[in-house]
DNA sequence: GGTTGACATGGAGTTGACTCCAGATTCTAA
DNA sequence: TTAGAATCTGGAGTCAACTCCATGTCAACC
């Protein structure tokens, strides 16, 4: 288990911004040492950690809350789901399937932009050795 | 040549947003038709649809706008560079540079990402289709 | 010739995501 | 036992990036 220091500094989250997660609901509270520290467990770093690559793909704090909660199994995808029923499948699925689309979409312009960006650097560099080779 | 309203639909971009960039100087002040309203051209559209790949790629508008002054080439890759001293182009072959490894760094990110979550999409339609098949 | 609609300006307000602060509590080391 | 460090809470402040507002200009249509 972590103090609140520990997590900030193995999560490269700053103390205010875990406690201010928690407060917005995107994170669950964490267990308390002693009545009144907070106290994170390994997998609570591994889901923060996971929230920032998360939050790297272009998601809002309220659409990666919502995210979260509808597809609870993002954690782990053998949540057991017999229990659910079609509706609630189905809902996941769509969520899952639009943020794929929107990560697609993302994926493709970094392509491209990547495939300019890497051209021009080409020419520079050309004209960096042309002027080394000079006279 | 466009109207700020038209120009507005074709980018995506908010009328207010327009002027706001031309205030923080991240465009430069379009013509003005009867000396009084703006008027963009193709080329200013052209650029302003560039500018929202740039955004998402992950820099601010303060990066953007530096990222645009330091390389003009950016447009044109062919821009007169010969005049231009060694250090100039080293710099704006550094700065390309460590954009570009940011952008690899994301890309990376953005593939793993969409490969667990097509993994997770799977297991959801398998079980759907499961349902679909029972008695 | 009056109303409508698009656009202008300067400046104020909003939103999301933190970040900081004051004052209190608790444990730890000198 | 007192000073220091880490944490607590509730609430205020900040920053980027818009977004809205009041008021004014102009051209066009009825």
């Amino acid at each position: 288990m972590y103090s609140i220091g520990q997590t900030a500094k193995l999560t490269g989250l700053s103390i205010d911004t875990l406690r201010y997660y928690e407060k917005i609901g995107l994170t669950k509270p964490p267990v308390r040492a002693k009545g009144r520290l907070r106290s994170y467990s390994e997998e609570d770093v591994r889901f923060l950690i996971s929230l920032q690559c998360l939050k790297k793909t272009g998601l809002t704090l309220v659409e990666m809350k919502a995210f979260l909660m509808e597809g609870q199994c993002y954690a782990n995808p053998y949540f057991p789901l017999s229990a659910e029923d079609r509706e609630t499948i189905e809902s996941r699925t769509s969520i899952l399937a639009e943020h794929l689309a929107r990560m697609e979409a993302q994926y493709a312009a970094l392509a491209s932009l990547m495939e300019q960006t890497k051209e021009k650097l080409e020419v520079y560099r050309e004209l960096l050795a042309k002027e080394a080779t000079k006279p």
